[in-house]
DNA sequence: ATTAGAATTAGAATAATTCTAAAAATTAAT
DNA sequence: ATTAATTTTTAGAATTATTCTAATTCTAAT
């Protein structure tokens, strides 16, 4: 493994947001290290493909990345923010169903973020004055 | 509904693969219906926040889209290829450990398929050939 | 030190999607 | 039916994310 995707690994290790490409080429240079955008793209696919990271891709958004303990993600269908949470583990539960050998899951769980639900009450309460 | 978004959730009801926004396109003009590539991604987007279609992203590919009928996929870790398998719905489950509610849930269960298993087998096996 | 192979680079190229502003179609109001 | 208002569609430009390319730099073994 290259001194690069060793830091791009450590990165999204660390980091407890989904980065995306960009912003993992943003604190890179931060970190004052130069580095080309395609350096960190090869890296991630490597990483990726060596089944040390996941990707998670969410509709309108460039892919994300994260670590590959396992946990799941709730994703707002209003804003599409990503939040972690750790559910049991259900594996055993799929492969029980399954024939061939399950390499992992991605569970997304779609809901309204707080956020959008109180920007939908409010909205509907002012179309709802206006109406008036 | 319009007449153009009625034919467009036609056809993704009706598919038995996972359409991206380009072949849609494509199957309208062969059915030939003038349609601009805008109208189809325009009302993909709005098929999806109605909840009446759902998209699905895998790495490395455009977004596809799916029917609502609860499924689950099987995405090959090697190929990309997405099939459908319905496993016992998780809702209840998942319901019993979040307190905000569930609008739905998306499933991606990461595997090796027959085609690529086979692969790595023959590759291996002239990788071995050719050690010698 | 020399060299072969791998990794990195900058920038071009591509692919998917969104934006824009005008044109066409649909709907509602007269 | 005619006009006006609204919605939908359109073609093409623009944008964004990602991959490709071919040259350059680094690394590690002789």
């Amino acid at each position: 493994m290259t001194k690069n995707a060793r830091y791009i690994l450590e990165i999204i290790n660390e980091s407890k947001s989904h980065l995306t490409a960009e912003q993992i080429y943003l604190l890179l240079k931060e970190k004052n290290r130069t580095i080309a955008q395609a350096t960190v793209y090869n890296n991630l696919s490597c990483l990726y493909q060596q089944g040390l990271i996941r990707k998670i891709s969410v509709e309108g958004q460039p892919d994300r990345y994260d670590n590959v303990i396992r946990h799941d993600h709730l994703i707002c269908r209003k804003c599409g923010k990503i939040s972690d949470i750790t559910l049991k583990d259900l594996t055993a539960i799929l492969q029980s169903q399954i024939s061939v050998p399950i390499l992992s899951y991605d569970l997304k769980i779609n809901y309204i973020c707080n956020t959008c639900l109180e920007q939908e009450r409010t909205d509907h309460h002012e179309n709802t004055k206006k109406s008036f």
